[in-house]
RNA sequence: GGUGCCAUACCCAAGCGGCUAGGGAAAGGUCUGCAAAACCUUCAUACAUCGGUUCGAAUCCGAUUGGCACCUCCA
């Protein structure tokens, strides 16, 4: 079997075929760490994870590389714009190189809880600027690269193609077509960009470097240029990102990277879509925003959004909302109930060998493998589930093995522990209430024990005592 | 102005030319002193509207309506 993948470079599903017979280099373009991640930032987090996972499930080693953004960029401001860990420096007081620590600390430990495997290699773009700086003079060597206003730009009219990925219509655009965004009379046309700036409106930052060019500091596309290829070579399997990265930032990371090696760079372009909140989509730069400690906070655990984002395809857009959020908890938790009942009864993994159980198997990837159709999965984990003529052992088994792909961390779930013997003696004495038809004691010993985090059932062959959930 | 995406039951959401999505909620039932849990049953002869293509369309084409995103902050 082998994995089909959307690519948004031919706007169709190809069969994924690696340069290298079986090691995938995959590029994530990371977050800019000047604030929390919200749950939309996360979102495509999770879809590149399950993507990672299903190759590594395909039987693929994946280089996987992921780079920091903590040189801040710009505000919306056009190319001359504030830097926004700079802004957000300068509100709480502190270096930018502080503020960048601290939110790279906070994006990881969002990331573990969302049970997301780590990449290979994470990068941070203020360790690379010499691979910048190399990139930017390669194109200068090249040709493609002019001066004005004391910023380096790159020239996108020496080149033939620009705006392949987007399909970009560059005649029937519109510039600067946001009231916030300010034309730059230095640009030859209004589609380059910068590469290096030495000048910036705001003045002096904090983050800045010598280069040929004079002190500043490096333009937006640039570091996913040079460090992907500094790790994975001038050209490489897979770069994904969110959906908004199409048009601007890698539409210009292709112009400069092409420009500079005169080959293709990437093979496969996968772009996650949206996720909205009522009122459109989800901004940072509003103010209030969703995160992960938000969700914790009404009661939800990481996991339970990681179930929310399994239920849509990762390119379709998803409307956020806390009922939403809170059918996939009562869901998750269902599931994680049968596993546990499957354990306590001894479950074992297995090799799968009953035909219903390889067919199983082979539905699962037949849909995960066809560009990551992780509700259709679900729905296959579910069947399986459900399904009392198979054997526990193999139920158990290719209830895992979906997992490696969903990371819902089923294999985590336990046995029950013992109950503890001044719960049992609660239990007994309530049996014999229960026995003695003493309803109202049996009652009340049974909410002091529902306190206690234990639940009792009266089934017909007596009661039962289990943990809580 | 340009580019692209989407409209499926009470809610979320797959399917992309013929054959069952799935989940949540709800209702009824089994069990029970009562609960809880579990299990069983029910829950669209549906797929925004109108045309067309086809033996056959939610799935393809066209038009219409409504919604969303992007066009130098953004995942």
């Amino acid at each position: 079997m082998s994995v089909q993948l959307y690519n948004t470079m031919s706007r169709s599903i190809e069969t994924f075929v690696p340069a290298k017979e079986d090691e995938v280099g995959l590029y994530t373009c990371g977050p800019t760490v000047y604030n929390y991640a919200h749950i939309g930032n996360l979102r495509t987090f999770l879809f590149e994870d399950t993507l990672k996972r299903v190759l590594l499930q395909s039987g693929f080693t994946v280089n996987h590389v992921m780079n920091i953004t903590d040189v801040g960029h710009l505000t919306g401001d056009g190319d001359d714009g504030e830097d926004k860990l700079q802004r957000m420096a300068k509100e709480q007081q502190q270096s930018v190189w502080d503020i960048a620590d601290f939110y790279t600390t906070a994006f990881f430990a969002d990331f573990d809880a969302l049970n997301m495997i780590r990449p290979t290699i994470v990068c941070k773009a203020t360790d690379h600027i010499e691979q910048m700086i190399d990139l930017i003079k390669r194109l200068e060597e090249r040709g493609h690269t002019y001066t004005s206003g004391g910023n380096v730009y790159f020239s996108i009219d020496s080149i033939d193609d620009y705006g392949k990925l987007a399909r970009l219509d560059l005649e029937g655009m519109q510039n600067a077509s946001r009231e916030d965004v300010e034309v730059d009379d230095h640009k030859r046309n209004p589609k380059d960009f910068v590469l290096w700036f030495t000048r910036s409106k705001h003045g002096d930052q904090e983050m800045m470097w010598p280069s040929p060019w004079g002190r500043g500091f490096p333009g937006w596309h640039i570091e996913c240029s040079a460090m992907s290829m500094h790790y994975l070579g001038e050209s490489f399997d897979i770069h994904c990102g969110g959906i908004d990265a199409i048009p601007v930032h890698h539409t210009n990371e292709i112009a400069q990277s092409e420009a500079a090696t005169g080959k293709e760079w990437v093979k496969y372009w996968l772009h996650g879509e949206f996720l909205l909140d009522d009122t459109g989509k989800m901004s940072k730069s509003k103010g209030e925003f969703l995160t992960l400690a938000l969700l914790k906070k009404h009661g939800f655990e990481p996991l339970d959004y990681r179930y929310l984002v399994l239920g849509a395809h990762y390119r379709s857009q998803l409307r956020f909302s806390f009922q939403s959020l809170k059918m996939a908890q009562s869901a998750r938790r269902r599931i994680g109930e049968a596993v546990r009942s499957m354990v306590n009864g001894g479950a074992q993994r297995t090799t799968i060998s009953s035909d219903a159980a390889l067919a199983y198997r082979d539905d699962f990837l037949t849909h995960i493998q066809h560009d990551l159709n992780t509700p259709q999965a679900l729905a296959v984990l579910w069947s399986v589930v459900k399904d009392g003529t198979l054997g526990a052992d193999e139920r158990y088994t290719l209830v895992l093995y979906f997992d490696q792909a969903l990371g819902l961390r089923l294999d985590a779930i336990e046995a029950d522990e013992e109950i503890p013997a001044d719960i049992m003696a609660l239990f007994d004495e309530r049996n014999r209430a229960k026995a003695a038809k003493d309803w109202e004691k049996s009652d009340a010993l049974r909410s002091e024990l529902a306190q206690k985090g234990y639940v009792v059932k009266d089934g017909q062959s007596g009661s039962s005592i289990e943990k809580k959930m």
